[in-house]
DNA sequence: TTGCATTACGAAAGTCGTAATCATG
DNA sequence: CATGATTACGACTTTCGTAATGCAA
């Protein structure tokens, strides 16, 4: 169970070809062959079926081990480095779409001020991303946000030893279409709508609403990517509903409008991730952030 | 950082010795000093201060990651062999002192009856080793148990994908020497005994304790070990206070008495513990045990 | 001097690439 | 057949053990 042997097997089974896996970490055909060939001896298994390459059941489970260790892996060889490293004035910040919020910019803002030379990168992606950036030592702040019930966390993806704090929770509402006759409501409970149609995106993930609330929810369309703007537009030309943050959707926007949730008391939580941090500008930027 | 030299580095970490980690390895103190060169050039660390050899920080840091780490990718070989495995007609079962509850007992009993051809092994050990064995396979399924609010989960320590399930919550009273004044109450505030001299035990982690009630609870003696006699007699030769679920110390036994609690609001809680189980024995002996 | 870590070096094993071979759609 | 995985084999690299060396109590 060599990592080396893993992160082959983890390409192979991603690529489907031995070939193309050769290609991609740069060996032949060949070594890639052996590769697997020592894997599956080691464990004594076949862990890939041919023609075509695809895994086998135990090939499956230990995909699904494989990932998750190679990025903790990942993330302690990046953490022994930064914990020895100089701290320097260069801090990267890892969010999802709707975990940098206004109230969390502000914060940043006057953080900076405080600190003119520093220099601040953001990226956004999605929580997984975060948190691997954030294990990784890519970044090292990462803001996810999520429903919750109110002061509950959110679980993050685990990828290795990391500390959370909440660090803002606001109201929920339902994105409705203008035209829509619950649209003049002054509140809706969930439940009443879980037989509507809904909205599949990372932005509001269906498997946590199922989760919180109860089955049902039905997808009406898929939406991919991080752009609120298109997901109200979906929701105003009525292929669906979601769920967003009040002060994304506070009054009507773009022809879409935002209804408070009465029940169950659900919360747009966001909590701040980083590993263990050493004196310097990336921990004052968490202490300022945590507000 | 391959988890060889990852090994290698513990070992010589625990030991505080080259030679004695070549010893315990199986290789010599050669090879020993080569791996752990090679490790620190992988990083471009020191990682072990020499004569004597103890870790430099940069190795505390990354000896807390390497034995989770190693422990982990030992799991994940074991569920991946696990799952291509014949279902057996042997089960072990890793449980904590205070986890193997008489109900617990009884419902193992009954599950017996049913499969009189199940030869079952139990293992007692700490938290962490039941964890560890589970994950690694060597136990089918654990029990944990510990102090918790009500209906809250325990979070058992972190050793790679495992089902949690509650299988049992029993009140918690205070163990107090026969003669103490307040041993004659009907009920007590753990709040007002913070200041008392408690028991430094496994069976009751003084640390889970301040996390859940507050600081305090000061360690008036120290109890390596698992026996529940033994910490009783400690109890009533007034060495210090402890907590133990109401079937533990119902009465008065052997010079102690249990209080119960009035507050805060704390349960001793047993989950099982197990990795994702393949139809069988062990899958219909955790079903028995959920209740 | 002594115990223990390091270095030098040769033998054994492991790993990769080239090229031939094999299997399957 | 043709595409793509496997096997054979040689070159190179890694890793271990033996033995010599270095170093601090």
């Amino acid at each position: 169970m060599d990592p080396h042997l893993l992160t082959t097997f983890v390409t192979v089974a991603r690529c489907g070809s031995f070939s193309a896996a050769a290609a991609e970490l740069g060996y032949t055909q060949s070594a890639i062959s052996q590769q697997i060939a020592a894997l599956e001896a080691d464990l004594g298994l076949p862990l890939l079926s041919r023609r075509p390459v695809e895994p086998t059941p135990a090939g499956r489970r230990l995909l699904e081990h494989a990932e998750p260790l190679l990025l903790r892996l990942r993330a302690a060889r990046a953490d022994v480095l930064r914990s020895a490293a100089a701290p320097r004035d260069r801090i990267a910040l890892a969010v999802t779409p709707l975990g940098f919020t206004a109230a969390l910019a502000d914060r940043l803002a006057r953080a900076r001020a405080a600190r003119p030379r520093l220099e601040v990168t953001v990226v956004t992606c999605g929580r997984e991303r975060v948190a691997a950036l954030v294990a990784e030592g890519e970044a090292d702040l990462g803001l996810v946000d999520g429903l919750a019930a109110p002061s509950d966390p959110l679980r993050p993806p685990d990828a290795g030893p990391m500390t959370t704090a909440g660090v803002g929770e606001e109201d929920v509402v339902v994105a409705l279409p203008a035209g829509h006759p619950l649209a003049g409501r002054a509140a809706l409970r969930l439940a009443d709508l879980a037989d509507a149609r809904w909205l599949r995106t990372p932005l509001c993930p269906l498997s946590r609403l199922r989760a919180l609330v109860g089955d049902g929810f039905p997808v009406a369309l898929e939406h991919r990517g991080d752009d609120v703007r298109t997901l109200i537009a979906l929701v105003a030309a009525g292929h669906g509903l979601t769920l967003l943050p009040a002060t994304v959707l506070g009054g009507a926007v773009a022809g879409a409008v935002g209804v408070p949730v009465s029940a169950p008391r659900l919360v747009h939580r966001v909590e701040l991730l980083h590993g263990t941090l050493p004196p310097g500008p990336a921990a004052d930027l968490a202490r300022a952030l945590t507000g």
